[in-house]
RNA sequence: GGAGAGAUGGCCGAGUUGGCUGAAGGCGCUCGCCUGCUAAGCGAGUAGACGGCUUAAAACUGUCUCGAGGGUUCGAAUCCCUCUCUCUCCGCCA
């Protein structure tokens, strides 16, 4: 959510940024509900202080043992009126409330301008694709030989855009998540959550995904409860409604969770394979920061999803996303693109992003800088660290041999049992 | 799912015959004094939101907030209704 100050004061300037976002004239109904608010609510306002000192005076009155009758019927009066202008301002505040909550963040001055991906910008690349000695397949062709992913049963189960993962893809999906973990508790300074699965819709509205995004996601039925479509909802929403120390932060937080996602839009992209599923694994890094260290920590956040590639031998390139292709709350995105044989291309395993006070504005997550000074809105960041499914994808991929068989990276043998290479099951 | 108790400031905790209570007291925190250091002691300060004023901030000022929403009243933390959550007991369950 933007600053409605922000906006009264420079209107000119903040629909200037929204139309790097290719959008235009979302202010203007905003501007009219605004003034119309200060105007109602001064007058409302002005009502209340003849009640608030009225009563007091009718108190006194009744106490010396004279008649307050004319007053009384006076501030019946106003108390009539006033209740006509908060009918007024509620629903006029309502619907400044819809549209504030509909617009997206700005966008960072360092984002490269332009209508979508096309005018990303690649940042770096590191390690080199591998030159295979034969045509190496993508992965649900490897899994499904492997018999280590199955798609058919998958959807006698759920439908389509669900997988079973078996025996030692099973085992690898499980080992990925916890090398993960382990590297970004042990090395990276994160602490380990393991938070609810279903989340309000108070952690919607929080972290953006409410109210514009409702058919991305699974919705319990009868119930105001949805499933996470990433752990940045839980992990963020922790600290809704708070007021942390200066002290407390950097706050560093990692979570495992399946993520669910519904996306309509999504039909006839990657229909194939484990890239886009209904539901997927994935480890998640969010950070709450202050406004001066937020920038510098979504480059560490970046370089701590990184590292796990590294350590996996992933070839992967980083990209600046364009404001046309951000999401809904960020100020800044990097993706992380991992090289994939099977697409002869990058395909993206990680979004980290700075969504500055944007979410903390909505979520009202606030910190006090010093002891005595006013409280200010947090910054929020969030990055993949990074998605499983895709991690796996990519192993199966990179690491294939010509015999159908996958050599496991030597960083995952330790969680897969001293496992070397998966082969087909005798 | 059934029965009961509760929800007050950063935390604990008073306040329910409605009226100078945005809220006693304590803890914590900040500043100052005192002290050879530390501790103790003394003094002062210490909610947030939304408006007005201001170039802006501060100061000043108005309104709102004692779980949420609604009602009664000249006036509600205090009375009434609905909801949410927490705790205890019972039931069920991994």
């Amino acid at each position: 959510m933007l600053d409605a100050r922000l906006i009264r004061a420079n209107p000119e300037k903040v629909e200037q940024e929204l139309q790097k976002r290719n959008l235009s004239g979302t202010l203007d109904r905003f501007l009219l509900l605004d003034e119309e608010r200060r105007r109602i609510l001064g007058r409302a306002e002005e009502l209340k202080n003849f009640r608030n000192t009225a009563s007091q005076e009718v108190g006194k009155l009744k106490k010396e043992g004279k008649s307050a009758d004319e007053l009384m019927e006076k501030v019946r009066q106003a108390g009539q009126e006033i209740k006509e202008f908060d009918d007024q301002l509620k629903e006029i505040e309502t619907k400044i409330e819809a549209i504030l909550l509909g617009i997206p963040n700005l966008p960072h001055e360092s984002v490269p301008v332009g209508k979508d991906e096309s005018s990303n910008l690649e940042v770096r690349r590191w390690g080199e694709p591998r030159q295979f000695e034969f045509e190496p397949l993508a992965h649900w062709d490897i899994g499904p030989n492997l018999d280590i992913l199955d798609f058919e049963r998958a959807a006698k189960l759920s439908g389509a855009r669900f997988v079973v993962y078996k025996d030692w893809g099973a085992r690898l999906e499980r080992a990925v998540i916890n090398f993960y973990l382990d590297v970004h508790t042990g090395q990276h300074g994160y602490r380990e959550i393991l938070p609810p699965f279903m989340v309000n819709s108070d952690c919607m509205t929080g972290t953006g995904q409410l109210p514009k995004f409702a058919e991305d996601m699974f919705k319990v039925d009868g119930r105001e409860m949805y499933l996470i479509p990433t752990a940045e909802v839980p992990l963020t929403n922790l600290y809704r409604e708070e007021i942390l120390e200066a002290k407390d932060l950097p706050l560093y937080l990692t979570a495992y969770t399946p993520c669910f996602r519904a996306e309509a839009g999504s039909h006839g992209r990657d229909t194939r394979g484990i890239i886009r599923l209904h539901q997927f694994n994935k480890v998640e890094l969010v950070k709450i920061t202050t406004a001066e260290t937020s920038y510098d920590e979504l480059e560490k956040l970046t370089g701590n999803a990184e590292k796990v590639l590294q350590l996996l031998g992933l070839p992967y390139r980083v990209v600046l996303l364009s404001t046309g292709d951000m999401g809904f709350s960020a100020a800044k995105t990097y993706d992380l693109e991992v090289w994939m044989p099977g697409y002869h291309d990058y395909k993206e395993i990680s979004s980290c992003s700075n969504c500055e006070d944007f979410q903390a504005r909505r979520a009202n997550i606030r910190y006090r800088p010093a002891p005595k000074a006013k409280v200010q809105y947090a910054h929020t960041l969030n990055g993949s660290g990074v998605a499983i499914g895709r991690t796996v994808a990519a192993i199966l991929e990179n690491y294939q041999e010509e015999d159908g068989s996958v050599t496991v990276p030597e960083a995952l043998r330790p969680y897969m049992g001293g496992l070397e290479r998966i082969s087909k099951r005798a």
